[in-house]
DNA sequence: CTGAAAGCGCTTACAG
DNA sequence: CTGAAAGCGCTTACAG
């Protein structure tokens, strides 16, 4: 077990130095900063003090009951088990303001890195504060926070909408949970309105659902006359299983009546009866991409990347050609 | 923040005693060891270090990516994060032999506390340590962890079989994961059991699935001939999808040819058309509950004391009356 | 089983 | 911005 001497001494500065940079607390030169943490990565030092705990990563996610981030913090576990990290979750239930919190409590148990998803990363004060090595899941890198584990989201709108278009349908609804609570269904409209444009049909009115502890209650209220789309888009797999929930419930059928997609592939899709069309976000490979590039920063200092990964289009039972 | 001193002051001995207790190293007389406990109690002390980490407990679930220990882990979070405590996560993947290398895992991380789901209390490996104040939730208690939240599925399986046979079912096949993976599936059989001699009906052979990522591939190979079950009860409400969808394949309507009933009450079970009959485990509540238990006994030194948490029927639409 | 004391690893005024 | 040094909170041989 190294100590923050041997750190001090490879980066030939004092002790007091040492503490400084690594604390984050003080003052400290910028080469001072290089050097001590290069020393610190290559000795593999972990200030886990004298109690020698094992070293933690904090994990923030909007809802652990949410099978796509679910998917995620599973691999993330199971990756950080193997480097002999802990894994500390943190919730902020879709709520923006919750987020800055969150990270805050997670800093007290002194990380050594945290995977963050949130809202919004461009206005999350989650984002502001001065953080240990950071990896961000299922959001775009912002300008501070270049580390970052993707899927196309608007690439993945934009296909989606396209083998709709190309199974026929004209008059595609886009249903959505709430863009504020997630910028990962903003982009898949995009995506959608992108598509629209490239065919030249018009895009309708996207429709926003607030989620409230799942989607059971789902009420469309939808017209279902000669102007009634022909399919919809929601913007994630439960969302889907909802209004196929709720169109039944319509008396109309999936797809007979009216096709259904949806995004994420969560596995309960496979089980229902048609399967649902989806696209498939490869959310455990990422969640062990993200704890990879965390891990390869915090005890490397590896460069921030930002890694991109392939979704797939699942054609299931819930869209049919007109 | 109260140190190792204040506490050996309140407790009458030195430093050096109190901190064997505390750590569980050196020797200590049983009259010491309750001085020391009790002084740090009352005191709130946390044996952080100078560094001042948030104290944390550990949680072992078998998956996070299964809803009912996802709902679980979910609330034991949300009231961790009240009273200030860290949560760390450890999976077993249904492996009795992992469980052990789970639990010393977080014990890494000198957790104020564990709550762990294992596969079978009165075998786990995980169970022989010396343990922090440790809760079993969804386990029975044993003589040596004698604090544990529970629901009760052999009563539970007794419910869904009685109600099934007021239904005008004599034929109900009991369709199981592995029991050596779950000793709740064990319990709910049990009760199966107990619900099929009490009517005087012959219990058909159990079935046991091996659980391998999900139940969308299953086959049933079942002869639905005139001797079939009429009604199937699967060991949990995932299988009981997987079996309506194998089902759904060879033709077979729910529940028009065949009833099915689950256990968990997940929330896709609300979503599916039917929605799916099922015994619905508070799963949340018994996750908070084992939380406000574990910090009573880690913080106040309370009892350990074995907590039962009611369940419901849930009637859905894929049983029917024969 | 217990305590006095040495000493570890770290942080933090203080001086420059 | 940096370091020498005091000192905190804890652990751990050692002696009894």
């Amino acid at each position: 077990m190294a100590t923050l001497e041997q750190v001090a001494f490879r980066a030939g500065c004092s002790l007091a130095t040492a503490s400084r940079v690594l604390n984050r607390n003080g003052p400290a030169s910028d080469l001072m900063v290089r050097k001590v943490r290069r020393a610190a990565a290559e000795l593999g030092y972990h200030s886990a003090g004298r109690l020698g705990r094992r070293p933690v990563v904090g994990v923030l996610i909007p809802s652990i009951t949410n099978p796509v981030f679910a998917s995620s913090l599973s691999s993330i576990q199971n990756r950080m088990l193997v480097a002999g990290h802990g894994v500390l979750i943190a919730q902020s239930n879709y709520d923006p303001a919750r987020e800055a919190d969150a990270v805050a409590a997670l800093l007290n148990d002194r990380p050594t890195g945290l995977i963050l998803t949130v809202c919004d990363p461009s206005t999350s004060q989650a984002l502001l504060a001065r953080l240990p090595p950071t990896v961000l899941l299922n959001n775009l890198p912002t300008a501070q926070f270049p580390a970052a584990v993707t899927a196309d989201n608007r690439g993945a709108g934009r296909e989606i909408t396209a083998f709709l278009i190309g199974m026929g349908h004209r008059r595609i609804l886009f249903l959505s949970g709430n863009f504020a609570a997630s910028d990962r269904a903003h982009l898949r409209y995009r995506g959608y309105l992108d598509a629209m444009a490239e065919s030249g049909l018009t895009a309708l009115d996207v429709m926003q659902i607030p989620f409230v502890n799942g989607f059971d209650q789902l009420d469309l209220g939808m017209p279902m006359n000669s102007l009634a789309p022909t399919a919809i888009i929601a913007s994630n797999d439960l969302l889907a299983l909802g209004v196929i929930g709720a169109l039944k419930r319509e008396g109309l059928s999936v797809p007979g009546d009216v096709s259904v997609a949806g995004f994420d592939g969560i596995a309960i899709g496979r089980l229902i009866d048609p399967p649902l069309t989806t696209i498939e976000m490869p959310d455990a490979s990422m969640g062990a991409t993200a704890a990879s590039l965390l891990l390869d920063m915090a005890e490397n200092a590896a460069p921030a990347r930002h890694l991109d990964v392939a979704y797939t289009l699942r054609r299931g039972g819930t869209v049919r050609a007109i």
